[in-house]
RNA sequence: GGACCCGUGGUGUAGCGGCCCAACAUGCCAGCCUGUCACGCUGGAGAUCGCCGGUUCGAAUCCGGUCGGGUCCGCCA
């Protein structure tokens, strides 16, 4: 790793500028100082401030002279000898100071405090037999110090920097966050993620990808999350809007002829936060011209794992090449469009056990067209009352109306509150049905088909989660794609994009593009349209989205077919995508692309469940930077100069 | 917009109607100590229990509100 920054100069008034005499016993080294030229495993980090890092020292420079720069880890203070150890992003190395040898540096030792700024400036030398410290790298040796000079003090910090088990309150760490990235988890989770943008720079430009940025203020579209606005200076009235991705850019590009395209792009929306979600993030985003879905994801799939072995690479694949299952598929199995694969647990369709069984939840869901799926939670056959409550409750939050629960004694048979509704042997049936064996708690939900799913889906990953299933060192990769091209919206009366607008719908579905009644601008819920499945295409880790794309559409007339099921003329989206339709119409290549979330990635692969994790500086759920104080108040002459006034509702009480 | 959890010396926790002007660990400060590495030993300082109001003879403790942080639903690819 080399140095981030390279922008230090040596000040006029600090030791390493020379400009302050050494003690003799320094200058006496000096005269010939090799250390200079020490080329360490830390890479070219030697300084006026420093000839080693606080990891490199090693017995192969002892004898040298080495001047080591950083922050004071502990300092060991036994009287007449002190110990400091000194720590930089690279490591710790132990100082000696003893007063018989070096009573002036004695004298600053011994006023030094922790996270104080220091130099110090010695031999060093390998430890005395007995007294290596075998749980440091750098514990054969020690820096007898000639020297130390405090380069800055400290206040004792609100939380400890030294102690990477501490438990601290995010609040405080996100308060002094400069604090918290100086301590070691932190420091190690910011350089995997910078591995894992250096490993995809590499992997893409092998590729032949070019790496294009693309603005910051662009046009707002209603589409979508909601836009941040930034309010134009010089034409008053109008605004910017912050992109939510670089999706019609990159589309643009591909019309340009750049042909392989990607960024890592900074997006911003504005909708409430989550464990994975923050206002601004990144996305790997791409774009490939002359590409089939397939070829979409045989790329983006090579990517992923040169990329994860580069930098996690002791973890395993759970199954290569990545699993493809279609979105139905995937709901029918998984109750979810981000399956989490590394455990089975899956859901089972009961209806053909339950249909007419007499008990009056499943008949009705049943005949009311709703569906009965189930899951056997293994080895939860002797859950608690209390424990399947909790279920209940959870399987409600999501909607459910209530939670059917099925244990299988060691003799196979079947306790259950609904047993005398079912019967010995339908029960034992339905048990099998949900591959539950003696010793398991068989789950249903019966209700509308994405209700019972969901719900069902949930509830397997809460009782992975209860039973420790999840290898997390394992990376489950896999892909949903063949996603639904529309779905009905209710309020408008109209087909709307479940991905983006301009997803393209699969070959063998073109035809499917119409209304029942052939006037495209009365659409109705059972139109053929609802069946199309788009080329679209979603990368899941772990059970979590990672990303997606689509192979788009760039032919005009798909387009405008596909438009007039949403209800817009090709007019109407002129507005809106002017300049990407305008584009098409000067010849388009076929292209499509993804765009992959690199805080999760980052998160996955540092074993985090939470983004906040993997970023130096995020925010609150409540949108705020605590440490910066953001958002605040502005003077009104900023506001004044953009043409605006805010008029807040009142507060209410 | 909504549900739930948390808020006690610098930090992490305990205390959950009177025994508490609050305990423990660690950190901090001072003294002693020449081979420590979570150094050790001795001593000391440090919290009106997030804030406001209520209940009560009495509130860190119960209730309401509010602020801050978190998890989730809605929202969001």
């Amino acid at each position: 790793m080399r140095p981030m920054d390279t922008s230090v100069e040596p000040s006029q008034t600090t030791p390493a500028a020379d400009s302050t005499p050494d003690p003799p016993e320094v200058a006496a080294v000096r005269q010939h100082t090799s250390a200079a030229a020490i080329r360490t495993a830390s890479g070219p980090v030697q300084t006026s401030f420093r000839d080693l890092t606080c990891g490199d020292a090693r017995p192969e420079y002892a004898g040298r002279p080495v001047k080591l720069s950083g922050w004071v880890n502990r300092r060991r203070d036994l009287g007449n000898l002190i110990f400091l150890d000194v720590r930089d992003r690279y490591g710790v190395t132990q100082v000696v100071v003893d007063v018989s040898e070096s009573p002036d540096a004695h004298t600053v030792a011994s006023t030094v405090r922790n996270e104080f700024v220091v130099q110090a400036q010695g031999t060093l030398t390998t430890r005395l037999p007995g007294t290596e410290n075998a749980s440091l790298p750098t514990g054969q040796v020690e820096l007898r110090a000639a020297r130390i000079d405090v380069l800055s003090t400290a206040r004792n910090p609100p939380f400890p920097i030294n102690d990477p088990d501490a438990e601290i309150a995010e609040e405080l760490r996100l308060r002094h966050r400069y604090l918290d990235i100086r301590r070691e988890p932190m420091q190690r989770r910011l350089f995997a993620r910078s591995r894992l943008v250096q490993a995809i720079r590499d992997v893409h430009h092998a590729h032949g990808f070019v790496e294009i940025e693309t603005p910051m203020l662009i046009k707002s579209t209603p589409e979508g999350a909601r836009d941040f606005i930034v309010p134009s200076r010089l034409q008053p009235g109008n605004v910017y809007a912050l992109p939510q991705s670089p999706q019609q850019l990159k589309q643009l590009l591909m019309v340009s002829g750049i042909d392989r395209y990607f960024q890592i792009a900074r997006c911003m929306r504005d909708e409430d936060l989550r464990g994975d979600r923050q206002p601004e993030f990144t996305q790997l985003d791409l774009e490939m011209s002359f590409v089939s879905e397939g070829d979409v994801m045989a790329f983006v799939e090579q990517m992923a794992i040169e990329v994860s072995r580069r930098v996690a690479p002791a973890r395993l694949f759970q199954e290569m090449p990545f699993p493809r299952f279609t979105y139905r598929d995937a709901l029918d199995r998984y109750g979810t469009d981000k399956p989490d694969i590394r455990y089975g647990l899956e859901l089972r369709d009961l209806g053909g056990v339950v249909e007419g069984s007499g008990f009056r939840v499943f008949d009705e869901t049943l005949a009311g067209g709703g569906r009965v799926f189930g899951l056997a939670a293994l080895g939860m056959g002797g859950a608690s009352r209390s424990e399947i409550d909790e279920l209940t409750a959870f399987a409600k939050r999501f909607g459910a109306k209530g939670l059917v629960w099925l244990a299988v004694e060691q003799d196979g048979s079947v306790r259950s509150p609904v047993g005398k509704f079912l019967g010995e042997d339908r029960a034992r049936r339905l048990v099998a049905a949900a591959g539950g064996s003696p010793g398991d708690l068989v789950l249903v939900v019966a209700d509308r088909d994405v209700v019972a799913q969901e719900v069902l889906g949930r509830l397997r990953v809460e009782v992975a989660a209860r039973l420790g299933l999840g290898d997390a060192t394992v990376l489950a990769y896999c892909w949903v794609h063949r996603f639904p091209m529309y779905q009905w919206d209710e309020a408008a009366g109209r087909w709307d994009a479940t991905h983006n607008p301009f997803s393209g719908v699969v070959p063998e579905d073109e035809e499917l593009l119409v209304t029942a009644s052939g006037d495209p601008t009365r659409p109705d819920r059972s139109d053929p349209a609802g069946r199309a499945r788009a080329m679209q295409y979603d990368l899941v880790l772990n059970g979590w989205e990672l990303g997606g794309g689509s192979v788009r559409i760039h032919q005009r007339d798909l387009l405008e077919r596909s438009f007039a099921l949403m209800g817009h003329s090709l007019e109407g989206m002129r507005d809106k995508f002017g300049g990407l339709l305008d584009a098409f119409e000067y010849g388009a290549p076929p292209h499509g692309g993804i765009a992959l979330g690199i805080d999760r990635w980052a998160a996955l692969l540092t074993f985090q469940t939470n983004i906040r994790e993997v970023m130096a500086f995020p925010k609150t759920q409540s949108g705020a930077d605590l440490m910066l104080g953001a958002p605040s108040p502005v003077d009104p002459r900023q506001l004044a100069e953009l043409g605006l006034r805010f008029e807040l509702p009142k507060r209410e009480r």
